[in-house]
DNA sequence: CGACTCTTTGAATTTTGTCAAACTGAGTGG
DNA sequence: CCACTCAGTTTGACAAAATTCAAAGAGTCG
């Protein structure tokens, strides 16, 4: 499988994996109005306080979802790969919580809230399959929140690459035992909630015992079964139900 | 303002301060079936795992939902007050990815799935508002993640003592400066990721700051702008748009 | 009264953060 | 082409935060 090259295809894969689209909701979704934008790495899409009048779908690149606290610290909250929708949450709470903003270069597409709206109204097919989509997102959280409280530094990062590798390789953005994942150590400590210092410590502590390594931007999965045992991995968070399982 | 005494009122008013609910759509769900049930305290609802046909509106009592990692350590990812739709998400997502227990005994309403995804289908505001509830959630697991990945243990018990304090008195489940909030200190680091013994050294260090007291199963909020301030607490997350703020 | 869970306290240990500095590699402009 | 900058990575030494272990109180309930 590899990743959709048209926005309207991002979007139609994506919700067809949510829930099963017809002919009608598919024809809808490739006539539906979006603006395709090419945007660099480290550019802000969207700001916290903001309140959006469109949504967006992520059709190449790794960008992410965070918040920065008023002592200036940032938390990444979540990853977004192609196909994701992160902000189908503003169609329905005005204002943002959260900032969004490249890490690569990304190829974005925007669609109006009232468009959105109308297709949901028209289409409750579309509507479950966007609701589900963001009730995934909620999983996710959940999980993320498991590992940022119960999980010490190395397994907590060997989950944040479990996952990472696991959702490329769904979306055939990985190859073989490896995929993209162009982060800095820095970025690496706002998601994982642990300083630069220990980050580059807990990389070359997980490089050394032969589970995983990620430098120069990509990750390769060196033991995927030790790594999977090391940061106690378990899918079901992901909701994959008709996919292939790992 | 008061809970609401019956299921489908606690309903009515949670899905009405989310979408205007019209008097048609209030009507349908004032004669939704919904079977009521008192739970004792510790119990658990629903497990992971577990693929539920129905979901459940909390109409009095204090639950969670929580994950167990498999090295038997447990994240609570989320408390529910009265009027919260726990497991809404399992309307779509047909396994559940936490578990659901009580934690003081609880009233709790059972809807049936096929009957709230008729009235979704047959009402679109009520869909909305049910969506909408799932967003507020994930609102707020994105700010408990910056809680656990950005803020040391007195600040991130601080900022639950905000959220707690500021949802019961939204509901009307708070007199004064102070609330029930029946949780044992190990369920305090359960939810904070927290050791049991550090848990308590901060209940205390925050009690002889003067800023709050949670002792006996009751939270006193001492000093509400000190803890606001000392907990870097911001309302925006809980998306409370018409309602009043503080 | 025991049996029990929950809370509190002290001391030793581990994990993680902070500070400071050196090192690396990719531009950039002279 | 060479300094020069600059962001990112790596290292060491130290400090702070949090965990673990162990044990003593406190409260509740049969």
């Amino acid at each position: 499988m590899r990743s959709a090259t048209t926005a309207a295809g991002a979007l139609i894969r994506r919700l067809d994996g949510m829930a099963a689209l017809g002919n009608t909701e598919r024809a809808a979704l490739e006539t539906l109005p979006i603006e395709v934008a090419d945007l660099g790495d480290h550019h802000t899409i969207v700001h916290e306080g903001d309140q959006p009048t469109r949504s967006i779908i992520l059709v190449s690149g790794l960008a992410c979802s965070f918040k920065i606290l008023p002592d200036g610290s940032r938390q990444i909250v979540a990853f977004h790969h192609p196909g994701d929708t992160p902000d189908v949450q503003s169609l329905h709470l005005k204002v943002m919580d959260n900032s969004l903003a490249t890490i690569s270069p990304c190829r974005v597409g925007y669609v109006r809230h009232d468009v959105l709206r109308e297709l949901c109204l028209r289409y409750p097919t579309v509507a479950a399959a966007l609701w589900k989509a963001t009730l995934v997102d909620g999983s996710i959280y959940r999980e993320w929140l498991s590992n940022l409280g119960q999980r010490k530094a190395p397994a907590r990062m060997a989950h944040l690459f479990c996952e990472t590798f696991l959702r490329k390789k769904m979306i055939g953005d990985a190859s073989g035992e490896s995929c993209d994942f162009p982060l800095t150590q820095g970025e690496l400590s706002d998601a994982l909630g642990i300083s630069v210092v220990h980050v580059n410590r807990t990389l070359m502590q997980l490089r050394s015992a032969g589970l995983a390594d990620l430098s120069g931007g990509r990750l390769v999965i060196l033991d995927w079964q030790r790594l999977r045992v090391f940061a106690q991995y378990d899918t079901t968070y992901l909701h994959l139900e008709g996919s292939i399982s790992f």
